[in-house]
DNA sequence: GGAATATTGCAACTGATTCTCAATACAGGG
DNA sequence: CCCTGTATTGAGAATCAGTTGCAATATTCC
């Protein structure tokens, strides 16, 4: 059994509630995606697995696996919500092109002491940080330069 | 004329848009508002000194301003899209309590030289930063320490 | 095996946001 | 001031991600 399956099983278990087949393929799933995905995606990957797995228990299923720690939610696009498994994944910058969508991440850790110092300040007990920042990529840059290389 | 309002006539100007009654009111009472709204709340306010506005231009006038960098979105919540003007509000970071619902904020200053700093590493042009922090106010801290005096 | 409880698929529902469309306002040129 | 082409609007219909009720199933524990 994995690590993570490991984590779902005892958080369900301390909650009284079972792991299930659907629950532990959707599981699976979710941590054989190596990209964002939103609730809909991963239903499509469990399919493959066991067709007759529903959406709603997809949608059911993703809070758990969040409250457990293995999943957070990223960066919301095009009107869905997004999200990604925690697996020897720091915590990291999330760096959306609006051109492309293509999403970049750096890592955090530089500005978790910031951050940390200013938690104290507030008397704020930080459980969940979010960093989006949305911009050009260097591709898009570089191709909105093509098309307007002279703005004298 | 207000600062802003010229701003949003400029904006519009420059599109070929035009700055109607509905719009201006809009961008008003965005203006009157504070706090964090969603685009219901700024229709009921705007409905209050013009009734026969719609819904439907609040929506419609929301990503204008947008554009025109008056108004941005801010921590979105209880599955509704929310926003904030930008006046004299330098970037912030969001504190959302959990238990509460406050928000907090602070300033985003600090952390801007670090995440410039690997903006130009992965050569990117970074126009938004969007810093969410979720956990627990000092105020829900103390409140669970009562309930939960000893956790031995 | 059987009772008690949790889970599921399905379909209906919800509610925020977007869209359609016919009516209205607007700007600019005569 | 009138006319024409364009932008805007309110009203209501449509969309669609996410949620929920419910009867059928699965699981757990004895
Ligand atoms: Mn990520
Ligand atoms: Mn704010
Ligand atoms: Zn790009
Ligand atoms: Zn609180």
């Amino acid at each position: 059994m994995q690590d993570h399956e490991h984590k779902f099983a005892e958080y369900l278990a301390q909650k009284g509630l079972k792991l299930t087949a659907p629950r532990k393929y959707i599981l699976l799933e979710a941590f054989k995606l190596h990209e964002h995905f939103n609730a809909e995606e991963l239903y499509e990957k469990v399919k493959r697995v066991t067709p007759e797995v529903s959406l709603a228990t997809v949608y059911r299923t993703l809070p758990l696996l969040m409250e457990a720690g293995l999943v957070q939610s990223a960066l919301r696009s095009s009107g869905r919500d997004r999200y990604e498994h925690i697996y020897g994944h720091p915590k990291h910058i999330h760096w959306l092109c609006r051109s492309c969508g293509a999403i970049m991440e750096t890592d955090l850790q530089p500005i978790n002491e910031t951050i940390a110092a200013q938690a104290k300040t507030i008397r704020f007990e930080a459980q969940d940080i979010e960093l989006n920042i949305k911009g050009l990529c260097w591709k898009c840059t570089a191709n909105d330069n093509e098309n307007q290389p002279d703005e004298s």
